[in-house]
DNA sequence: TTTT
DNA sequence: TTTT
């Protein structure tokens, strides 16, 4: 087999996540991630492409981003790749590609926190550009609320070991 | 800005690569590359999910693709995802995503030999499995000109793949 | 906070794994990884250098490296730098650098068997380059051995979800 | 072969970068980078562990560094290990390890001005975080100054081809 | 020696 | 649809 799959990016929020809380209290979150490339083109002017891409969050990090991240902030992505496929209406195979997150950590950035549901003003994130500080990974956590996998990984590791 | 947009995988293609030359001599080689990963169902049975990534590479590892890189073989990529947009024939907008590769080292791996124009068998691939050894990054070679501009032929191939 | 420390590693292993089982049971291996890099050095000759890591992996990822994992083969690792910092016997400061891994995956890769406790001949494992297919990454699975946190997760991802 | 060497790091200079321009003009910047990791201990309290690393950074990288990097802030950094080896006065052989950066990426974060040549204030960073936006990537641009390869690539990668 |  |  011997296979890897993953993705890091930091980038901005085009939107505020959107949260679905699913039988059994499980979380999904979705929002679109923007990075941007800066190139010359062959007349040497500088140009610009963004790429969108869709992230896709599950339970305890779904719930960081239902309360911690907003359109317009800076986030750092951890996650792998994956394509969907259905039909569409006319039956023709279509493919949707998604990243799944299994890493996110909050970077500050400019939330406008306009269509926030908080409605938290901007000015508190601009005096304090990356204080909220929240990151996690999830994990074999299932819909332990909160929880953060890697602080229980270390947990079990015995640090004070002679070497 | 603070943009990042990096992907690792470690995979085996699904078919030879598809090589063209360009006008002005810069070379393209496009593959279907195979991630996979194993997880319990909700019965705790054993499943299987493959990952199909359309991998991209220019010019120098491009031509590193072309001589080198078979169907089958298992090798890292390091890239950026890229999503392009068309209208597909009823004007509606679609995307198809692909993997910008930037590094590709070959690991060896099982090339089947069938459909390769050196039509090496796969026996000496077996007995040495990573002896080729060949690992390349793009970077400013530019329009470093001087590839063969012959295109291999290229013969179509029933398989069983998805796409 | 917004801290980030990740290690991606190809390579081969200098020596066999050293297994310690630790009261409670749980397992860490040790052994050295040789990545090689070959650059032209100021006359244009080509030269290579060989960086020697400390990879040290714990609990179910130890046990699948003293089973499966021998030297000569070849690894892909994930992990974290760690340096650790010890009084030298003048009491001077040392600091001692090694990458925890948590995640490990075999490539197959060139056994050479001779100091391994399993004697297994290369033979078989050319035959087979890649087919041992082991690929863990730890987790919060504690002691729980044969877990595999990973699959955990994807287990109580809903799959059949409407989107 | 098939060597990956690669570190992902997001943390905070601990010191400003110091910068040598050696003979032939290539400019080299070093810094300590701190990141930080908590865990519960097994009493279930909180902690934090810092790990240092030394960040070495050359040519252009090392001349945003001297200009645009201040200790305190938050930087993305894409790199690789290296490990020094040298002698000591007791001819013992030590070691020291660092992280050679082709990829810096600065991410806002708390400059406390102090130290800067430049002198500026926090409060013009504070108000607009990660506003400096400076990305840059080393390659095989030589004594280059001020070019970034990455730009470079993309430059000549005909974008508007027909797929 | 940073940051939260 | 973000950010610079």
């Amino acid at each position: 087999m011997a296979s890897i799959n993953k993705v890091i990016l930091i980038g901005n929020l085009g939107k505020d996540p959107e949260v679905r809380h699913l039988e059994g209290g499980v979380a999904v979150a979705r929002f679109p991630l923007a990075t941007s490339e800066t190139f010359k083109d062959k007349n040497g002017d500088r140009q610009e492409r963004t790429e969108w891409h869709n992230i896709v969050v599950w339970r305890g990090l779904a719930e960081v981003a239902e309360k911690y991240v907003k359109k317009g902030q800076s986030v750092y992505i951890e996650g792998r790749i994956r394509t969907n496929s259905y039909q569409d209406k006319d039956g023709v195979q279509r493919y949707s590609t998604e990243i799944v997150a299994d890493n996110m950590t909050m970077l500050g950035g400019r939330p406008d926190g306009g269509s926030s549901a908080q409605g938290s003003g901007s000015g508190s994130y601009n005096n304090e550009p990356s204080s909220a500080g929240v990151s996690t990974s999830s994990g074999s956590m299932g819909a332990n609320k909160g929880g953060n996998s890697k602080s229980v990984a270390y947990e079990e590791e015995p640090d004070d070991l002679p070497f």
